[in-house]
DNA sequence: TTTAACTTTCAGAAAGTATTGAAAGTTTGG
DNA sequence: CCAAACTTTCAATACTTTCTGAAAGTTAAA
Protein backbone atom coordinates (compact mmCIF):
# COMPACT_ATOMS: atom_id res chain seq x y z
CA UNK A 1 0.00 0.00 0.00
CA UNK A 2 1.54 3.49 -0.58
CA UNK A 3 1.89 6.14 2.00
CA UNK A 4 -0.63 8.66 1.06
CA UNK A 5 -3.61 6.15 0.89
CA UNK A 6 -2.52 4.82 4.10
CA UNK A 7 -2.53 8.30 6.40
CA UNK A 8 -5.35 9.24 4.26
CA UNK A 9 -7.05 5.44 5.95
CA UNK A 10 -5.70 6.22 9.03
CA UNK A 11 -7.10 9.71 9.76
CA UNK A 12 -10.34 8.46 8.27
CA UNK A 13 -10.66 5.70 10.61
CA UNK A 14 -9.37 7.43 13.41
CA UNK A 15 -12.11 10.17 13.27
CA UNK A 16 -14.75 7.31 12.96
CA UNK A 17 -13.50 5.61 16.22
CA UNK A 18 -13.71 9.53 17.26
CA UNK A 19 -17.35 9.59 16.46
CA UNK A 20 -17.98 6.63 18.17
CA UNK A 21 -16.59 7.65 21.68
CA UNK A 22 -18.31 11.28 21.43
CA UNK A 23 -15.34 13.18 20.01
CA UNK A 24 -16.06 15.17 17.20
CA UNK A 25 -14.66 14.49 13.96
CA UNK A 26 -12.47 17.16 13.18
CA UNK A 27 -10.90 17.00 16.44
CA UNK A 28 -10.05 13.02 15.81
CA UNK A 29 -8.58 13.77 12.98
CA UNK A 30 -6.44 16.30 14.02
CA UNK A 31 -5.26 14.38 16.38
CA UNK A 32 -4.73 11.85 13.98
CA UNK A 33 -2.79 14.17 11.99
CA UNK A 34 -0.45 14.78 14.59
CA UNK A 35 0.45 11.42 15.72
CA UNK A 36 1.81 10.61 12.42
CA UNK A 37 3.34 13.76 11.13
CA UNK A 38 7.54 13.50 12.01
CA UNK A 39 7.52 17.44 12.99
CA UNK A 40 5.05 19.76 14.60
CA UNK A 41 2.46 21.03 12.33
CA UNK A 42 1.00 24.95 12.11
CA UNK A 43 -2.70 25.76 11.55
CA UNK A 44 -2.15 26.00 7.94
CA UNK A 45 -0.79 22.69 7.49
CA UNK A 46 -3.84 21.18 9.19
CA UNK A 47 -6.44 23.41 7.26
CA UNK A 48 -4.82 22.14 4.25
CA UNK A 49 -4.72 17.91 4.70
CA UNK A 50 -7.97 18.13 6.09
CA UNK A 51 -9.27 20.32 4.52
CA UNK A 52 -11.30 22.55 7.35
CA UNK A 53 -12.03 26.40 7.72
CA UNK A 54 -9.16 28.18 10.45
CA UNK A 55 -12.13 28.96 12.75
CA UNK A 56 -12.79 24.73 12.76
CA UNK A 57 -9.08 24.61 13.17
CA UNK A 58 -8.57 26.45 15.37
CA UNK A 59 -11.56 25.96 17.93
CA UNK A 60 -10.35 21.70 17.62
CA UNK A 61 -6.64 22.60 18.49
CA UNK A 62 -7.40 24.47 21.34
CA UNK A 63 -9.85 21.58 22.66
CA UNK A 64 -7.25 19.07 22.11
CA UNK A 65 -5.25 21.67 24.44
CA UNK A 66 -7.75 21.75 27.00
CA UNK A 67 -7.66 17.59 27.00
CA UNK A 68 -3.94 17.72 27.75
CA UNK A 69 -3.32 15.89 24.50
CA UNK A 70 -1.85 18.22 22.17
CA UNK A 71 1.49 20.44 22.99
CA UNK A 72 1.75 24.15 21.35
CA UNK A 73 5.81 24.75 20.37
CA UNK A 74 7.30 27.46 18.89
CA UNK A 75 10.60 27.08 15.87
CA UNK A 76 12.95 29.31 15.95
CA UNK A 77 12.63 32.77 13.28
CA UNK A 78 9.04 31.35 13.25
CA UNK A 79 6.51 33.50 14.23
CA UNK A 80 3.42 31.07 14.08
CA UNK A 81 2.13 28.71 16.26
CA UNK A 82 3.12 24.53 16.02
CA UNK A 83 1.54 21.77 17.64
CA UNK A 84 2.26 18.36 18.17
CA UNK A 85 1.25 15.24 20.47
CA UNK A 86 2.55 13.11 22.26
CA UNK A 87 3.12 9.36 20.14
CA UNK A 88 3.21 7.26 23.45
CA UNK A 89 0.04 5.36 22.90
CA UNK A 90 -0.55 4.00 26.57
CA UNK A 91 -0.05 8.13 27.81
CA UNK A 92 -2.56 8.69 25.33
CA UNK A 93 -5.21 6.41 27.22
CA UNK A 94 -3.74 7.27 30.95
CA UNK A 95 -4.93 11.05 29.92
CA UNK A 96 -7.77 9.94 28.10
CA UNK A 97 -9.01 7.63 31.04
CA UNK A 98 -8.51 10.40 33.46
CA UNK A 99 -10.28 13.03 31.49
CA UNK A 100 -13.56 10.76 30.86
CA UNK A 101 -13.15 9.90 34.65
CA UNK A 102 -13.30 13.59 35.77
CA UNK A 103 -16.19 14.56 33.20
CA UNK A 104 -18.61 11.38 33.54
CA UNK A 105 -18.15 8.85 36.17
CA UNK A 106 -17.48 11.49 39.07
CA UNK A 107 -20.91 13.01 38.50
CA UNK A 108 -22.64 9.97 38.25
CA UNK A 109 -20.90 8.38 41.32
CA UNK A 110 -22.12 11.99 42.97
CA UNK A 111 -26.23 11.07 42.34
CA UNK A 112 -25.79 7.60 43.35
CA UNK A 113 -24.81 8.62 46.23
CA UNK A 114 -27.54 10.98 47.01
CA UNK A 115 -29.62 8.16 46.30
CA UNK A 116 -28.78 5.87 49.12
CA UNK A 117 -30.99 8.67 50.69
CA UNK A 118 -33.82 7.77 49.49
CA UNK A 119 -36.79 7.37 51.67
CA UNK A 120 -39.64 4.20 52.25
CA UNK A 121 -40.16 0.38 52.37
CA UNK A 122 -42.05 -0.44 49.61
CA UNK A 123 -41.02 -3.21 47.10
CA UNK A 124 -40.67 -0.08 44.80
CA UNK A 125 -38.25 1.65 46.77
CA UNK A 126 -36.11 -1.65 48.13
CA UNK A 127 -35.38 -2.67 44.24
CA UNK A 128 -34.20 1.09 43.62
CA UNK A 129 -32.29 1.44 46.49
CA UNK A 130 -30.48 -2.43 45.68
CA UNK A 131 -29.96 -1.59 42.14
CA UNK A 132 -28.40 2.08 42.60
CA UNK A 133 -26.50 0.52 45.66
CA UNK A 134 -24.88 -1.74 43.27
CA UNK A 135 -24.58 0.98 40.27
CA UNK A 136 -22.48 2.73 43.01
CA UNK A 137 -20.43 -0.27 44.24
CA UNK A 138 -19.84 -0.80 40.49
CA UNK A 139 -18.55 3.10 39.74
CA UNK A 140 -16.17 3.24 42.81
CA UNK A 141 -14.67 0.35 41.45
CA UNK A 142 -14.60 1.57 38.01
CA UNK A 143 -13.22 4.84 39.60
CA UNK A 144 -10.32 3.31 41.60
CA UNK A 145 -9.36 1.01 38.91
CA UNK A 146 -9.16 4.36 36.57
CA UNK A 147 -7.70 6.22 39.18
CA UNK A 148 -4.95 3.39 39.42
CA UNK A 149 -4.23 3.74 35.71
CA UNK A 150 -3.81 7.25 35.90
CA UNK A 151 -1.04 7.90 38.21
CA UNK A 152 0.97 4.08 36.90
CA UNK A 153 3.83 4.30 35.21
CA UNK A 154 4.00 3.36 31.71
CA UNK A 155 4.43 -0.16 32.33
CA UNK A 156 1.86 -0.85 34.77
CA UNK A 157 -0.83 -1.30 32.21
CA UNK A 158 1.55 -4.20 30.14
CA UNK A 159 2.25 -5.84 33.16
CA UNK A 160 -1.39 -5.89 34.50
CA UNK A 161 -1.95 -7.71 31.53
CA UNK A 162 0.17 -10.39 31.90
CA UNK A 163 -1.10 -11.37 35.32
CA UNK A 164 -4.63 -12.48 33.55
CA UNK B 1 -35.00 12.41 49.71
CA UNK B 2 -38.40 10.61 48.59
CA UNK B 3 -38.65 8.42 46.11
CA UNK B 4 -40.39 10.35 43.29
CA UNK B 5 -37.59 12.58 43.04
CA UNK B 6 -34.28 9.84 43.53
CA UNK B 7 -36.12 8.15 40.47
CA UNK B 8 -36.33 10.94 38.09
CA UNK B 9 -32.76 12.06 39.16
CA UNK B 10 -32.02 8.57 38.33
CA UNK B 11 -33.83 8.54 34.93
CA UNK B 12 -32.27 11.82 34.14
CA UNK B 13 -28.34 11.00 35.20
CA UNK B 14 -28.55 7.62 33.32
CA UNK B 15 -29.40 9.72 30.19
CA UNK B 16 -27.07 11.72 30.61
CA UNK B 17 -24.07 9.41 30.97
CA UNK B 18 -25.84 7.75 28.24
CA UNK B 19 -25.64 10.69 25.73
CA UNK B 20 -21.46 11.00 26.74
CA UNK B 21 -21.10 7.62 25.57
CA UNK B 22 -22.97 7.92 22.33
CA UNK B 23 -25.94 6.42 23.15
CA UNK B 24 -29.39 8.32 22.75
CA UNK B 25 -31.06 9.89 25.26
CA UNK B 26 -34.36 8.19 25.43
CA UNK B 27 -32.79 4.43 24.58
CA UNK B 28 -30.75 5.22 27.97
CA UNK B 29 -33.60 6.22 29.71
CA UNK B 30 -35.65 3.78 29.02
CA UNK B 31 -33.14 1.30 30.37
CA UNK B 32 -32.56 3.29 33.73
CA UNK B 33 -36.23 2.96 34.20
CA UNK B 34 -36.90 -0.86 33.46
CA UNK B 35 -33.78 -0.51 35.75
CA UNK B 36 -35.19 0.41 38.09
CA UNK B 37 -38.74 -1.16 38.08
CA UNK B 38 -39.89 -3.94 40.30
CA UNK B 39 -41.83 -5.95 37.25
CA UNK B 40 -41.92 -5.66 33.32
CA UNK B 41 -43.56 -2.58 31.88
CA UNK B 42 -45.51 -1.98 28.81
CA UNK B 43 -44.59 0.44 25.87
CA UNK B 44 -47.22 2.81 27.38
CA UNK B 45 -45.83 2.21 30.49
CA UNK B 46 -42.44 3.88 29.13
CA UNK B 47 -44.13 6.45 26.73
CA UNK B 48 -45.50 8.03 29.79
CA UNK B 49 -43.36 7.85 32.75
CA UNK B 50 -40.36 9.34 30.36
CA UNK B 51 -43.51 11.59 28.05
CA UNK B 52 -42.31 10.64 24.60
CA UNK B 53 -44.23 9.03 21.73
CA UNK B 54 -45.41 5.83 20.77
CA UNK B 55 -42.58 5.84 17.61
CA UNK B 56 -40.08 6.77 19.52
CA UNK B 57 -39.97 3.94 22.93
CA UNK B 58 -40.78 1.40 20.23
CA UNK B 59 -37.58 2.28 18.25
CA UNK B 60 -35.40 2.76 21.48
CA UNK B 61 -36.99 -0.66 23.13
CA UNK B 62 -36.26 -2.33 19.65
CA UNK B 63 -32.46 -0.84 20.15
CA UNK B 64 -32.16 -1.97 23.50
CA UNK B 65 -33.58 -5.39 22.55
CA UNK B 66 -30.67 -5.82 19.52
CA UNK B 67 -28.09 -4.90 21.89
CA UNK B 68 -29.64 -7.97 24.27
CA UNK B 69 -29.83 -5.85 27.02
CA UNK B 70 -33.73 -5.70 27.31
CA UNK B 71 -36.36 -8.87 26.84
CA UNK B 72 -39.54 -9.03 25.61
CA UNK B 73 -42.03 -10.37 28.86
CA UNK B 74 -45.77 -11.86 28.06
CA UNK B 75 -48.20 -11.92 31.12
CA UNK B 76 -50.99 -14.36 30.99
CA UNK B 77 -54.35 -12.86 30.00
CA UNK B 78 -52.65 -9.96 28.49
CA UNK B 79 -51.77 -9.24 24.67
CA UNK B 80 -49.42 -6.75 24.87
CA UNK B 81 -45.96 -6.80 25.44
CA UNK B 82 -43.78 -6.18 28.71
CA UNK B 83 -40.27 -5.68 28.70
CA UNK B 84 -37.71 -5.90 31.83
CA UNK B 85 -33.87 -5.94 31.82
CA UNK B 86 -31.69 -7.72 33.95
CA UNK B 87 -30.12 -6.20 37.46
CA UNK B 88 -26.82 -7.80 37.59
CA UNK B 89 -24.59 -4.95 36.50
CA UNK B 90 -21.65 -6.78 35.85
CA UNK B 91 -23.34 -8.91 33.37
CA UNK B 92 -24.76 -5.66 32.21
CA UNK B 93 -20.79 -4.18 31.36
CA UNK B 94 -20.08 -7.35 30.20
CA UNK B 95 -22.94 -7.12 27.16
CA UNK B 96 -22.01 -3.38 26.36
CA UNK B 97 -18.32 -4.66 26.54
CA UNK B 98 -18.89 -7.33 23.92
CA UNK B 99 -20.90 -5.05 21.77
CA UNK B 100 -18.52 -2.17 21.90
CA UNK B 101 -15.49 -4.61 21.32
CA UNK B 102 -17.41 -6.01 17.94
CA UNK B 103 -18.86 -2.15 16.49
CA UNK B 104 -15.55 -0.26 17.36
CA UNK B 105 -12.61 -2.08 18.27
CA UNK B 106 -12.78 -4.72 15.43
CA UNK B 107 -12.63 -2.47 12.66
CA UNK B 108 -10.15 -0.43 14.03
CA UNK B 109 -7.59 -3.48 14.18
CA UNK B 110 -9.08 -4.83 10.57
CA UNK B 111 -7.59 -0.99 9.43
CA UNK B 112 -4.36 -0.72 11.57
CA UNK B 113 -3.60 -4.54 10.49
CA UNK B 114 -3.45 -3.37 6.83
CA UNK B 115 -1.44 -0.62 6.80
CA UNK B 116 0.95 -2.50 8.19
CA UNK B 117 1.74 -3.00 4.30
CA UNK B 118 2.50 0.77 3.49
CA UNK B 119 5.97 0.91 1.54
CA UNK B 120 8.78 3.41 1.70
CA UNK B 121 11.88 4.13 3.71
CA UNK B 122 11.46 7.79 4.39
CA UNK B 123 11.51 9.26 8.14
CA UNK B 124 7.46 10.06 7.39
CA UNK B 125 6.96 6.33 6.63
CA UNK B 126 9.29 5.34 9.43
CA UNK B 127 7.26 7.49 11.89
CA UNK B 128 3.71 6.53 10.44
CA UNK B 129 4.56 2.67 10.34
CA UNK B 130 6.39 2.89 14.20
CA UNK B 131 2.80 4.57 15.73
CA UNK B 132 0.22 2.55 13.61
CA UNK B 133 1.81 -0.61 15.02
CA UNK B 134 2.29 0.66 18.49
CA UNK B 135 -1.13 1.04 18.13
CA UNK B 136 -2.14 -2.16 16.82
CA UNK B 137 -0.65 -3.89 20.00
CA UNK B 138 -2.69 -1.64 22.27
CA UNK B 139 -5.92 -2.05 20.01
CA UNK B 140 -4.89 -5.81 20.36
CA UNK B 141 -4.17 -6.17 23.91
CA UNK B 142 -7.22 -4.11 24.58
CA UNK B 143 -9.26 -6.43 22.61
CA UNK B 144 -7.68 -9.48 24.34
CA UNK B 145 -9.05 -8.09 27.59
CA UNK B 146 -12.46 -7.36 26.64
CA UNK B 147 -12.70 -10.50 25.19
CA UNK B 148 -11.65 -12.46 28.24
CA UNK B 149 -14.51 -10.25 30.46
CA UNK B 150 -16.83 -10.97 27.70
CA UNK B 151 -16.65 -15.25 28.61
CA UNK B 152 -15.72 -14.52 31.86
CA UNK B 153 -17.86 -15.63 35.14
CA UNK B 154 -20.01 -13.43 36.84
CA UNK B 155 -17.15 -12.90 40.32
CA UNK B 156 -14.06 -12.98 37.12
CA UNK B 157 -14.11 -8.90 37.50
CA UNK B 158 -14.18 -8.53 41.02
CA UNK B 159 -11.63 -11.04 41.36
CA UNK B 160 -9.50 -9.38 39.03
CA UNK B 161 -9.94 -6.06 41.15
CA UNK B 162 -8.44 -7.44 44.19
CA UNK B 163 -5.32 -8.57 42.20
CA UNK B 164 -4.67 -4.61 41.44
C1' DT C 1 3.94 53.91 16.91
C1' DT C 2 2.53 51.42 12.66
C1' DT C 3 1.81 47.47 10.13
C1' DA C 4 1.82 42.87 8.87
C1' DA C 5 1.51 38.22 10.64
C1' DC C 6 -0.98 35.53 13.14
C1' DT C 7 -4.93 33.85 16.48
C1' DT C 8 -9.51 33.99 18.32
C1' DT C 9 -14.35 34.68 18.20
C1' DC C 10 -18.91 34.28 16.70
C1' DA C 11 -23.29 34.73 13.96
C1' DG C 12 -25.32 32.32 10.55
C1' DA C 13 -25.42 28.17 7.38
C1' DA C 14 -25.16 23.33 6.92
C1' DA C 15 -25.17 18.79 8.49
C1' DG C 16 -26.46 15.35 11.61
C1' DT C 17 -29.73 13.25 15.13
C1' DA C 18 -33.78 12.53 17.66
C1' DT C 19 -38.77 12.82 18.01
C1' DT C 20 -43.44 12.95 16.76
C1' DG C 21 -47.88 11.41 15.17
C1' DA C 22 -50.51 9.36 12.08
C1' DA C 23 -51.05 5.70 8.83
C1' DA C 24 -50.00 1.01 7.66
C1' DG C 25 -49.18 -3.54 9.23
C1' DT C 26 -49.87 -7.55 12.27
C1' DT C 27 -51.95 -10.63 15.50
C1' DT C 28 -55.65 -12.63 18.16
C1' DG C 29 -60.23 -13.57 20.11
C1' DG C 30 -64.82 -14.16 18.87
C1' DC D 1 -63.78 -13.82 8.37
C1' DC D 2 -64.03 -9.18 11.15
C1' DA D 3 -62.81 -5.93 14.40
C1' DA D 4 -60.23 -4.55 18.17
C1' DA D 5 -55.80 -4.43 20.28
C1' DC D 6 -51.51 -3.82 19.61
C1' DT D 7 -46.80 -2.94 17.02
C1' DT D 8 -44.04 -1.00 13.40
C1' DT D 9 -42.78 2.33 10.04
C1' DC D 10 -41.69 6.70 8.16
C1' DA D 11 -42.15 11.49 6.35
C1' DA D 12 -42.16 15.74 8.43
C1' DT D 13 -40.34 18.56 12.00
C1' DA D 14 -37.68 20.01 15.88
C1' DC D 15 -33.46 20.05 18.02
C1' DT D 16 -28.34 19.76 18.52
C1' DT D 17 -23.87 19.95 16.94
C1' DT D 18 -20.44 21.24 13.78
C1' DC D 19 -18.43 24.22 10.39
C1' DT D 20 -17.48 28.38 7.85
C1' DG D 21 -15.70 32.82 6.78
C1' DA D 22 -15.15 37.21 7.87
C1' DA D 23 -14.31 40.56 11.41
C1' DA D 24 -12.14 41.63 15.69
C1' DG D 25 -8.33 40.90 18.65
C1' DT D 26 -3.38 40.22 19.69
C1' DT D 27 1.53 40.28 19.20
C1' DA D 28 5.99 41.56 17.71
C1' DA D 29 9.30 43.36 14.30
C1' DA D 30 10.69 47.53 12.33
Amino acid sequence: MEYDKGKHQFIQAWGSLGTAWGINKAMAQIHALLLIASEPLSTEDIMQELQISRGNANMNIRALIDWGIVHKEYKPGERKEFFSTGKDIVELARIVSRERRKRELEPIIKVLSQLQEVEGESTEVEEFKEVTKELLDFSNKADSVLDKFGRSDKNWFYKILLKL
